[in-house]
DNA sequence: TTAGATGCAAATGGTTTGCATGCGT
DNA sequence: ACGCATGCAAACCATTTGCATCTAA
């Protein structure tokens, strides 16, 4: 069984999937996925999912999204890919990354790590887990505690 | 005299401000400011550079900007307000901040720091240079350089 | 059956652009 | 006078919304 990880009920009521629920998810696995996060298995849901998760770490726009559904021959509206991509994003199975201020990225891999962007060729690149590089938080001002530390390292090509 | 520092001239020709340049500048220096960068001290830019520099660290976005200059009776359109913003900070006098993917950021600091961002306030705010955050540079992929590192430290209100 | 999901098209909101007029040098 | 700068309004583009129609449970 896939989901076979701990789960840890959110808030909200649904449950919260962690980056180790999704790895290699297979396409019949994706009803699964879905249930378990309270979110009903639609058709269109299920492509976006398989779309998704079925091969590893991706870092996807909506527009992007959008043509391959269509090239998959899924038919899927703009905004049930919008309204997808936040849903996913609420139940922790995506998570929303901002780099420039223009299109929103969505990472499939939820869990903490940090960016590389490829400024010009608007490429977001995950960093590897072993460059460690927030070593020390900083003290939020009182009243106020850490949610998440998003690091986004710019990269230029260099001359050649 | 305010500029004093030492000017490293740009590829673009112009030359490129300093932070140190800009600390506390009193408005007759704005138009010394302006001409050191390459741009004309028009009646817009010398106020809405007033606005920006004379008081400390700031983050505004183009509609903030716009209201206080309409407040302070200058005339300037929008068109002028995201114009001179983006002018600015091709010649480093601003800093663009992406943190949240709808509204653009510039930070008047345009020294190498991190932010915190108040989640459902849309606040940003320096973190004291004090706290050390990045102590080891991810390596880039082959072919590409750093070309700047961005920190986010998402905050949000304790409960009370 | 019924609440929730989807699709379409129109609305939104921040940002950009084209072009005629203005202003700094 | 010349050329960059400005203003206005329209254009843009990603994203959101309203509402009628479907569909999973």
């Amino acid at each position: 069984m896939v989901f076979s990880g701990a789960v840890e009920p959110s808030a909200g009521g649904a449950a919260k999937a962690t980056r180790a629920d999704l790895n290699g998810c297979p396409w019949h696995d994706v009803k699964a996925m879905l249930r378990q996060v309270g979110l009903r298995p639609t058709r269109q849901r299920m492509a976006l999912g398989w779309i998704l998760f079925a091969r590893g770490d991706r870092h996807v726009t909506a527009e992007q999204l959008y043509e391959e559904a269509s090239k998959a021959k899924v038919p899927v509206s703009l905004a049930t890919i919008y309204n997808t991509l936040h849903q996913f994003t609420e139940v922790g199975l995506l998570r929303q990354v901002a780099v420039d201020g223009s299109r929103t990225y969505f990472d499939t891999n939820a869990s903490d790590h940090h960016h590389f962007f490829v400024v010009g060729e608007n490429a977001l690149v995950d960093i590897p887990r072993t460059e460690v590089i927030v070593d020390k938080l900083p003290t939020p001002p009182d009243g106020y505690k850490i949610v998440r530390v998003d690091v986004v390292v710019r990269l230029q090509r260099t001359a050649e």
